[in-house]
DNA sequence: AATGATACCAACCGCCAGATG
DNA sequence: CCATCTGGCGGTTGGTATCAT
């Protein structure tokens, strides 16, 4: 049995809003506020709207200090950053940027950053030309690249081992993992910061402290698919010859040592835990799921710089500890496990 | 100038979770 | 406990504008 319609179909106007109508339902809820029932306020006003439709309408255009078009750059790198961070959950990162709508956040990423950050990359690749063979270390048939077949592919059942990852630290799924993620993004949480490195360096003793630099940020996607191939582990068993080798022209071996190991080691567990939210992110990788080289898969140096920007202006205005964003973003990951 | 391709974005659709009876 | 309703969300669509040929 289905579900009953919210609205009458067949007596509800669709398609673009009329300036009388915008003029009805601002003044109304402006004089009245919503009434806490969509549903009915459409009948209140007079209006042959579906009371969702209201909704959005309201919440996307009429509402007081709603910001169209002309992103800036320091709004393209927080998308971005939280984009890489916690997927297409436009709720949350619309609720980091004033004045921003999900809607509009959604539709700006899928227009035109998107395709901004692959057409810059696209060139960039063109730029290095062929002569320059990329040495991907990331094998095609990695189990990482099995997860982000799968992640595309989903009619085809992955053939998976056992998820390796040994780390002891909790998942995504956890409220603290959550905040450290956000937290090598940019956030305030210099403390928690800290303890990641603490736990690194009991964790790879090997590690030369110099190479760890607890202020590090930059890590990149690319830093993903390296980490998936569970290279890090190497890393107890030979104090000097970590070699990760090249990725998209960068070398990995400079990416790890300058970045942050353990935070590779977190988006691959997300990863593990959650391939779907990886989804729009294929143009970052797309080449090693398919293993034909490194081709697609966005500069490491310039999503560094994003990030790196990101967190400069999140250090300003980001999350802040106990912020309601951050609770609702804790509480909405319980309600997507892996679907979305 | 005409036509097709592409980009953009407002709005719709369907699903999910929480509230309520 | 169950069924239903509503709000909220993310994905997708379709109309319009702009660009390229």
């Amino acid at each position: 049995m289905g579900r009953a319609p919210c609205c009458d179909k067949a007596n509800v106007k669709k398609g673009p809003w009329s300036p009388e109508e915008d003029a009805k339902l601002k003044s109304y809820i402006e004089e009245h506020g919503t009434g806490g029932n969509w549903i009915a306020l459409p009948q209140k006003i007079g209006l042959k709207r579906c009371g969702k439709s209201c909704r959005l309408r309201w919440l996307n255009y009429l509402r007081p200090n709603i910001k169209h078009g002309g992103f800036s750059e320091e709004e393209d790198n927080i998308i971005c950053s939280l984009y890489i961070s916690i997927g297409s959950r436009w709720s949350i990162i619309a609720a980091q940027l004033p004045g921003r709508t999900d809607n509009d956040i959604k539709n700006y990423w899928n227009t035109r950053l998107k395709k901004k950050l692959l057409g810059k990359q696209r060139k960039e690749k063109q730029a290095r030309g062929r002569a320059k063979q990329h040495s991907c270390t990331v094998p095609a048939d990695s189990v990482v690249c099995q997860h982000l077949a799968a992640a595309y592919e989903p009619q085809l059942p992955p053939v998976l081992p056992p998820i390796p990852y040994s780390n002891q630290e909790p998942r995504f799924n956890d409220h603290t993992s959550i905040r450290k993620l956000l937290i090598k993004l940019g956030g305030r949480f210099s403390d928690v910061n800290q303890m990641d490195l603490e736990q690194l360096r009991l964790q790879y003793p090997a590690i030369d402290e110099s190479l760890v630099q607890p202020t590090a940020y930059n890590y990149s996607i690319d830093s993903v698919s390296n980490s998936s191939t569970h290279q890090v582990p190497l890393l107890h068993t030979t104090s000097d010859a970590c070699h990760f080798g090249t990725i998209n022209g960068t070398d990995m071996n400079t990416m790890f040592h300058g970045g942050n190991l353990n935070l590779a080691a977190e988006i691959d567990s997300l990863i593990y835990e959650n391939p779907q939210r990886l989804q729009g992110l294929e143009f970052f990788y797309d080449d090693i799921v398919n293993g034909t080289g490194c081709g697609e898969s966005i500069d490491c140096g310039e999503m560094n710089s994003l990030l790196l920007a990101a967190a400069a202006s999140n250090n300003n205005e980001g999350f802040s500890e106990g912020s309601t964003t951050l609770e609702e973003f804790t509480n909405d990951k319980m309600r997507y496990p892996g679907t979305h």
